[in-house]
RNA sequence: GCGGGAAUAGCUCAGUUGGUAGAGCACAACCUUGCCAAGGUUGGGGUCGCGGGUUCGAGUCCCGUUUCCCGCUCCA
């Protein structure tokens, strides 16, 4: 685990309190005494998950020419988990070798030894000791498809995107005739049943996914999965996380799962108690899942590549994170408190990169009179128009900049009774605190330029 | 799943040996207020997580249950 410990107060009961308090985040089924581990993301919640959805959809699909965008369905094909590795031991308590990653029943009598015991044998490679304990691998949340509840219909909640991405493979490659190396990327909900969530968003049973495969040509495989462990880093990076905060966890070999030849977590510090903790996997996942998924639909999964003349399964790196670890992430990560001299609590402020923000603009008449209010309506539907505008008249003007502070709206435009005579308003920076005067005309074009900043 | 702790207003909490629930902040309305939250007046809010038991009477004691937090485990 991490060499270096970097110490940062923990935030999170704060965090959770204010994500309640304005509208972030709710406890899921709350009256009725909530349920464990599922979360309700509130206007401003909504808003700020999908902005950070976008901007990741924006960055790897739009902005380049080699991804293309995909949404696959979440009920998919039984077979597609069996394929996978993740319907074996859906029942039964299974042992895995952390040398050859085979996985066998705990009861198997061709195991020798006890499970978990330096004693124990691998019936498959024979080494001693690399047995894990028995567990019990049911994660998959299970439905039936269609009105009769028999073992026939059995569906499962996908729990992962990337399967979705591999069964359609070719069906993206010929549709967009896309040549390797490219890749297929997609956003969406996956189910698990944890045996452990908890940290309030960081781990839960339903959560969504940010996933991209890339697939190569084998053999350059390892040279993209180093392209993509940097360019990852810097995505992460660009969205205000402090470096300090953030560090590579390469995994060791006996760590890597069942699928992957090799692979990094960019991990995050999230303070206290949880620390740093997995943000983002890039996984070279090599022919794993296209092989499986040819053997056992029997259907040829190989991309044909014409100037060589030459069929083969390509290799997939791919990069995986969650936009719900990535929002607590950013809450974490731009939360804080100032103190204000002559006040005895100070500000809370909620520092998130404009493009992000769920709010771009508070719009303000400095007193209810003298046309100042009707003039700050007018422009906050101007704004609205192009982003999300929050009007607000009740309480002192510093009250409702403080008020927007907390939601991390990067800028506050006051109407006073300059504003009314001569067409000009303030724009407030949240984090400077420094206040300029612009025309009302140039508004919308000033605070566009600085959100796309 | 196992062990430990917790659950009272939107938030943070108080609540005596069991006697029928309070504070601060927040919120709403009106007044005041010419730029960095707490000036005035008024108001809305809680079957004390849920269910059962003991008791004349339970926020308080007992049992169960759910959820959250902390440890063991895994992942995006």
């Amino acid at each position: 685990m991490p060499e270096t410990a970097i110490t940062h107060p923990d935030v999170m009961d704060k965090l959770v309190s204010l994500a309640k308090r304005r509208g972030f985040i709710f406890q899921s089924s709350e009256i009725y005494g909530g349920t464990g581990s599922v979360w309700d993301y509130g206007p401003l919640g909504a808003e700020l998950k999908r902005n950070l959805q976008d901007h990741w959809w924006n960055t790897m699909v739009r902005a380049r020419d080699d991804i293309e965008g995909l949404d696959s369905a979440i009920l998919m094909h039984p077979r597609v988990w069996e394929a996978s590795g993740h319907v074996s031991g859906f029942v039964d308590p299974l042992v895995e070798c952390r040398n050859c990653k085979r996985r066998f029943r705990a009861d198997d009598p061709t195991i020798k030894g006890t499970p978990g015991q330096p004693d124990a044998q691998c019936p498959s490679c024979g080494m001693k000791g690399t047995l894990t304990q028995p567990r019990q691998f049911n994660l998959m949340f299970k439905t039936f498809m269609g009105p009769v509840e028999d073992t026939a219909s059995i569906v499962y909640l996908r729990p992962e995107t990337a399967q979705g991405t591999y069964v359609n493979f070719l069906n993206v490659q010929q549709s967009t005739r896309q040549k390797l190396p490219f890749g297929i990327a997609q956003i969406g909900k996956a189910f698990r049943n944890e045996i452990t969530p908890g940290n309030f968003i960081f781990r839960t049973r339903e959560f969504e996914q940010m996933e991209m495969q890339f697939f190569v040509e084998p053999g350059t495989d390892m040279e993209w999965f180093e392209k993509w462990r940097a360019w990852r880093m810097e995505w992460h990076l660009g969205l205000g996380l402090a470096p300090d905060r953030l560090r590579y966890y390469d995994q060791r070999k006996d760590e890597l799962a069942h699928y992957a030849r090799a692979a990094t977590d960019i991990h995050f510090d999230f303070g206290g108690t949880l620390g740093f903790a997995e943000l983002e996997g890039v996984h070279n996942r090599g022919d794993f899942d296209l092989t499986q998924h040819q053997q056992f639909s029997g259907k040829k999964l190989e991309y044909f590549d014409q100037p060589n003349n030459r069929r083969y399964v390509p290799y997939v790196v791919e990069t995986a994170c969650g936009p719900n670890r990535t929002l607590l992430a950013l809450l974490v990560n731009g939360y804080r408190e100032e103190s204000v001299e002559g006040e005895e609590e100070g500000r809370t402020v909620l520092s998130l990169k404009p493009a992000l923000a769920p709010i771009k603009a508070g719009v303000f008449p400095l007193v209810k009179k003298d046309g100042m209010p009707e003039m700050a309506h007018r422009i906050a539907d101007d704004l609205r128009t192009r982003f999300k505008v929050f009007y607000d008249e009740s309480g002192a003007i510093g009250r409702r900049y403080r008020r927007q502070d907390e939601v991390g709206t990067p800028f506050c435009i006051t109407v006073d009774g300059q504003s009314v005579a001569d067409q000009t308003v303030t724009i407030r920076d949240r984090d400077t605190l420094q206040q300029e005067r612009v025309s009302a005309s140039a508004l919308l074009e000033v605070l566009e330029e600085r959100i796309a900043r």
